[in-house]
DNA sequence: ATGGTTGCAGCGCAA
């Protein structure tokens, strides 16, 4: 069995303490991290590689930053999604143990009709026509991260106060769709089929952890040949909860490898 | 509630 956890950090510098203990309660064998916010020279490699991990970077000053731990080594990596122009450090790619496997951290896209929400649509266009390429390959690919899109509206705490706002428009909601129609599996899901208040992203604002006032935004897609290895699913909800956590929850998959 | 909180960097911006 192997375990694939997709987490958005929200700065890995801050986090370090937290990521380090749970790598040692959880064992991953593949982490995707999402907003490490630091350039790859300031990047915590050490503490990290103390506990038997592998590490491949595309970081940034301030804002985004993405990144692969593994305890198997990490092979072909590419940073950035291939034939998209972007100064932004949103996507790594790499083939680990026969698995391919991106950390995708999606533009948050601020408002619906923005600049940065038409950047963000331009990026889920790019991510789409490299995931039909990456189909073609047929094999085991999970691309995980943080998509910053509710599928639906059962994965939205409160649909109507969110109805057509950004992370629940219907133009991301389609991008996103459109991804998992040329035949990922949203391991999740598939795992939960109607489970409701099944969320990876709280808001630090106004008790939203608290209220359990959450959006499902944080998603593992898998090919047909993941998906046929696909074990079970989770939230790893308790890391939400303790003293400076991440505004994100931990989604962890386990593959019958 | 055009609020609220967090992180980075150097106090406004992004989420």
């Amino acid at each position: 069995m192997i375990k694939i956890a997709t987490w958005n950090i929200n700065s890995i510098r801050v986090r370090l303490p937290l990521l380090l203990t749970w790598l040692k309660e959880t064992q991953p064998d593949i982490v995707l991290l999402q907003e490490t916010k630091t350039t790859d020279d300031q990047f915590p490699k050490e503490d990290i590689e103390n506990l038997n991990y592998n590490i491949a970077l595309n970081g940034q000053k301030t804002y985004n930053g993405v990144a692969l731990l593994s305890k198997y080594p990490i092979e072909d990596i590419t940073s950035g999604i291939p034939g998209f122009e972007d100064e932004q450090a949103r996507y790594i790619e790499a083939v680990i143990k026969g698995l391919r496997v991106a950390s995708i951290y999606v533009p948050n896209g601020s408002e619906v009709g923005s600049d940065k929400y038409a950047y963000k649509l331009r990026f889920l266009q790019a991510l789409y026509a490299h995931t039909k390429t990456l189909l073609t390959y047929d094999e085991a690919l999970i691309l995980g991260g943080d998509y910053n899109i509710a599928p639906t509206d059962l994965d939205v705490y409160d649909p109507q106060e969110w109805h057509e706002k950004i992370l629940c428009s219907t133009p991301e909601r389609e991008g996103l769709r459109s991804l998992l129609h040329l035949g990922l599996t949203d391991s999740l899901r598939e795992t939960h089929r109607d489970e409701k208040d099944l969320y990876t992203w709280w808001d630090y604002r106004a008790g939203a952890w608290q209220n359990n006032f959450g959006l499902r935004i944080d998603h593992l897609l898998l090919s047909p040949q993941a998906a046929d290895l696909l074990k079970n699913t989770s939230v790893d909800k308790p890391i939400r909860s303790v003293e400076k956590a991440s505004d994100h929850a931990p989604v962890v998959c386990e593959l019958d490898i």
